[in-house]
RNA sequence: GGGGGAGUUCCCGAGCGGCCAAAGGGGGCAGACUGUAAAUCUGUUGUCAACGACUUCGGUGGUUCAAAUCCACUCUCCCCCA
């Protein structure tokens, strides 16, 4: 019995796009499915009660950050992740593989492993596929995440061939440091850049290991939307049907609509809670600014349609007064927001496929979702 | 009444003959943010017919090729002595 199963549980009839169901042992989630990111044991200014309010199931950790502070002996010894920050719903946790992309230095990175500096204090620190494995079991996280090497965009193609295939000399050391039968998941990640033939060549060796679910890594990283897009037909239809796909680090509304589409199963960003914080909210229009002079006078909520507490209870200009202060329930409430408006666009993108009618609602999002600043309350209507 | 100090662009505050439309900070206006070194970062912030021109450094009048910077008078504020 696997830690972490996925059953298909349809295929939608007029778009192709997947509705399953994932199965941890600390619960069950739909997809595709929106995990919020918690990198230092904490969905920063949510608390879990909140969370779950909003309807999160899923959310992440982070290898890395955990390691250096507080250290992953340390959460061990107080019960695991779930225990120290007390969620009880799934976890999954990255291996660090992206503190390579964005705190590494190339020549930081050989075979055996890659040379960090603490951000923290500067001291030196080498994390192998072993160790981050180690570290995940440690943390106790229902997913690992297998160590890889998120190449930057744009980048050389022979760059980029041999960084995807330590990715999979990687995984082959993880899968042999990972226990199955230990209750945690370990899944492989896809690389390949935004290289056709070396996305195939990835997916084709990292399916080669027999693995709970398929992570695509490396999108996102600043690339036009097209070529993510590109990526994703080339990649998808070479992975196995009946496991989970993760595309890691997305995103934005229209990325995940598209993502659906195309045959994701999960999803994470920092971008709802990030942009929140920095005074942006998300909307079924698109992008509002509440930090702009605009709304200052504004007795609407962000979004008319957003059940959410925040929509329900407080005022544009209210939001974009706090925002102004610095205030750190406008974070908060942001925050809050932004996370409630990605639940709700995935459970109404399963429902989508459920119905066998996602091309539908697709162009029906599409129609109202301004892909810049919605400044006027008005055109919400 | 006597002595000393200060008035700078929205605010605070540098500048103390030319390289000054005037540092820096704040505030304002906008942009960015996608497996979180991000409650962060970037641009912009006198006017205009705008790679040039014009108006600004309490006020007025001078000196000088040239003044926010020097001189005279004047207005306002602060401190000390009586």
């Amino acid at each position: 019995m696997t830690a972490v199963s996925f059953e298909l549980k349809h295929v939608c009839r007029q778009s192709g796009a997947r509705y399953g169901l994932v199965t941890t042992p600390h619960g069950s989630f739909e997809t595709p499915v929106f995990m919020p990111v918690g990198t230092r044991a904490t969905v920063r200014t949510m608390s879990p009660d909140e969370l779950k309010t909003i309807g999160v199931e899923i959310i992440l950790g982070n290898t890395y950050h955990l390691w250096m502070r507080p250290g992953s002996e340390l959460v061990s010894e107080l019960g695991g992740l779930h225990a120290f920050m007390n969620w009880d719903r799934s976890i999954l946790t990255d291996s660090g593989g992206f503190q390579i992309f964005s705190l590494a230095r190339p020549r930081d990175i050989e075979e055996e492993g890659v040379h960090f500096r603490s951000h923290i204090d500067g001291s030196r620190h080498f994390l192998t596929p072993e160790k981050a494995v180690a570290i995940q079991k440690n943390l106790g996280s229902d997913i690992m995440m297998q160590l890889d090497e998120c190449a930057p965009w744009p980048a050389e193609e022979t760059y980029v061939r041999k960084s995807l295939e330590r990715t999979t000399r990687w995984l082959e050391r993880s899968v042999k440091a990972w226990d199955p039968a230990g209750g945690q998941a370990l899944f492989g990640i896809v690389q390949g850049g935004t290289y056709e033939d070396l996305r195939a060549q990835s997916a084709r060796e990292i399916t080669s290991f027999d693995l709970p679910g398929y992570g695509i890594g490396g999108l996102s990283v600043g690339e036009p939307a097209g070529l993510m897009y590109a990526m994703l037909e080339t990649v998808i239809p070479l992975l196995p049907q009946d496991r989970p796909r993760y595309l890691m680090g997305v995103g934005s509304p229209d990325y995940l609509v598209e993502g659906s589409l195309r045959g994701v199963d999960m999803f994470d960003c920092v971008f709802p809670t990030r942009v929140g914080r920095n005074g942006t909210a998300l909307t079924w229009s698109g992008r509002v600014v509440v930090r702009n002079a605009i709304h200052q006078r504004s007795d609407q909520p962000l979004d008319p349609d957003c059940s959410c507490y925040v929509c329900q209870n407080y005022s544009r200009a209210y939001l974009h007064h706090l925002i102004r202060c610095g205030e750190i329930l406008g974070l908060r409430l942001l925050s809050w927001h932004n996370l409630a408006f990605l639940i709700q666009l995935m459970e109404a993108i399963r429902a989508a496929i459920r119905e066998d009618r996602f091309l539908s609602f697709r162009q029906e999002f599409f129609d109202k979702y301004q892909m810049r600043n919605v400044a006027e309350p008005g055109a919400l209507l």
